[in-house]
DNA sequence: CAAGATAGCTCAAACGTTTTCGCAAACTAT
DNA sequence: ATAGTTTGCGAAAACGTTTGAGCTATCTTG
């Protein structure tokens, strides 16, 4: 069927030893100009490409990464993945996608990569998963990097600094002259804790005497509409029991908010300020661009993989690396 | 290193070709209760779970099907994608995603299934692309299934029908009253007429003596900016020199003009009508739900993978399937 | 010119599975 | 008891590649 090494050599006159040694030509393997001319005129007139499974056989490698990550409507985490793709094509490496649905309980359908060898694993994971849950015992050989929230658990790790993005964000909507904030997480998540960024709105509220609240999305996952009925919600309430500005926990919801808000008639920010974390396209595209908290997706990307790198390449051991990313305001229209 | 069936073997004191057997469970196999139940228990125990590239290796088969879309940016393809990926998973199928970041020129990126024996490709081609472009001799008997436009090269595809949708939208707008109305298209493509909805518009609004003007989006690809600066320059002309209906290519544009529009100052549909292609979860976020051609991504993708399944499990050969998936009008309030 | 070095190439093992064939033991039927 | 059949299992080939060891010529050196 599809043309082998074998064909390439038997046309080729050669072993297929000398095709393999022409085509991988790594320094160090002493072989005429000639036949390697020949070969190599052979195998492209043939339309050879080496067959990866074989490769990875008997390389211990097959130059592939896994990328396990979840909720991939939320346009930031496909930004991720774009991002660490296109990282990974620069290192030599392909990605194989396993993506869960949504962020939630489904997480457990990643079994994708089960049996397969990938050379390493970028995983969002939230501290309490670990790669050993959905991998089993092949997860012990396999250099993981973990992404999103730091981890104590002796593993590499990056992360955005959300303690840092929700005092900023906090802060500004307090300058901003806000004075009863909400803070908008979403309704498929255990506790509003989850996240640093909830933490330090509190604590940053707690220091200016603020009062705030915190409010879970109506229903749904991290999506629009989960935003939308929420804002819609909220500006149902008297205009006394409303919050005067709403710090979402991510963009996608923020402009699901956004609109909710809108609908109803409510103006922002005279009425609500809003501000949300990652800044994606879609906020920024609003006709009236979204206040948000701006994470440098690109530069995350870029360390995750040198990290990922040190495990592949380097010696293997060395100390557990930790990467905390800082983020910075970016200021639309909305707060 | 990992764990491997050999050591399977070893533990359970039978041999390999006992293990594999047992593990893959095939009719016909006779294989004693007693030894059946030990090399379970040993596997499980151990963590074994097989290797798929040497699997992959002696069947001839990988139970991985490649997927080939650009743009998911764009949440229609990426709804796309997703769903494939549903229908593959259902049918037994893996999916290993080999993305390209835009619809244009960089599509040339697709060569990172080269040498990936995917069992099938799905792949979403203009009608002059092929897969042999892309995986070169490999292609030859890899069977594949185009997605998104009709083609007359023999093989199987389908397609959304574009042209109805597109007659479906202008009719609606000339109902509504719309006199002048304006097609965006995305500024990546070589001509408007690429799409049968573009030939759809200018065909109905012949036939009903309007006039239409063909525009094409200020810049970039198939984003919300382009979109955005698009409405905005719309906004900028002088009240008699503008369309009263925008009809935008697909979803993501409408939704960048949508607030280029606002942001301008303009009401929807009152001063512009505006209706999108495809009916994505963020257009129905809006504050005002986008008009829009809905395309029933869902039945797409099934009847798609249902396309493939048939060449792969079937008895190979047949006459070339063409598939065509009608569209609703999904009204909202915008036009 | 003999002996050693080196350039150029081939042999064969190995990677981890699946699968066909065959063999021994245990039944069944005569 | 003998012949035939079935049951349970193992041996070995095969998939397509890489890679280190090994084998010939040819080249270098004294």
């Amino acid at each position: 069927m599809s043309v082998s090494i074998r064909d390439v050599a038997a046309q080729a006159g050669v072993s297929l030893a000398t095709v393999s040694k022409v085509l991988n030509d790594r320094t160090g393997t002493r072989i005429s100009a000639i036949t390697r001319q020949r070969v190599h005129t052979v195998a492209t007139e043939l339309g050879y490409s080496p067959n990866r499974l074989a490769q990875g056989m008997v390389q211990k490698r097959t130059q592939t990464l896994g990328v396990m990550v979840s909720g991939l409507q939320n346009p930031f985490f496909l930004s991720v993945l774009e991002e660490l793709e296109r990282q990974a094509m620069l290192a030599g490496y392909q990605v194989f996608l396993d993506a869960a649905p949504s962020i939630d309980g489904t997480y457990a359908a990643h079994i994708k990569l089960r049996g397969w060898p990938v050379d390493g694993v970028l995983m969002w994971a939230a501290a309490n998963q670990d790669l050993a849950q959905f991998l089993g015992p092949q997860a012990r050989n396999t250099p993981v990097v973990y992404l999103g929230y730091p981890r104590d658990d002796g593993s590499d790790w990056i992360a955005f600094d959300l303690e840092q993005g929700g005092r900023l964000a906090t802060t500004y909507l307090i300058e901003r002259g806000c004075r009863r904030i909400g803070y908008v997480y979403p309704w498929s998540w255990p506790r509003p804790d989850v996240s640093a960024s909830h933490a330090a709105c509190l604590q940053t509220c707690l220091e200016n005497g603020i009062s705030v609240e915190t409010i879970s999305t109506v229903r749904h996952e991290e999506t629009r509409r989960a935003g939308l009925e929420t804002g819609l919600e909220i500006a149902a309430r008297p205009a006394a029991a409303r919050p005067d500005a709403l710090f979402c926990h991510n963009d996608v919801i923020a402009v699901g908010v956004y609109h909710g808000l809108r609908r109803a008639g409510l103006r922002i920010p005279e009425d609500i300020a809003l501000v949300g974390f990652d800044g994606n396209e879609e906020g920024q595209c609003l006709d009236v661009p979204l206040t948000t908290v701006h994470t440098p997706v690109d530069v995350f990307c870029e360390q995750a993989m040198c990290l990922l790198m040190q495990r592949l390449t380097g010696s293997g051991e060395g100390k557990p690396q930790q990467i905390i990313v800082p983020t910075r305001l970016l200021q639309g229209g909305t707060a």
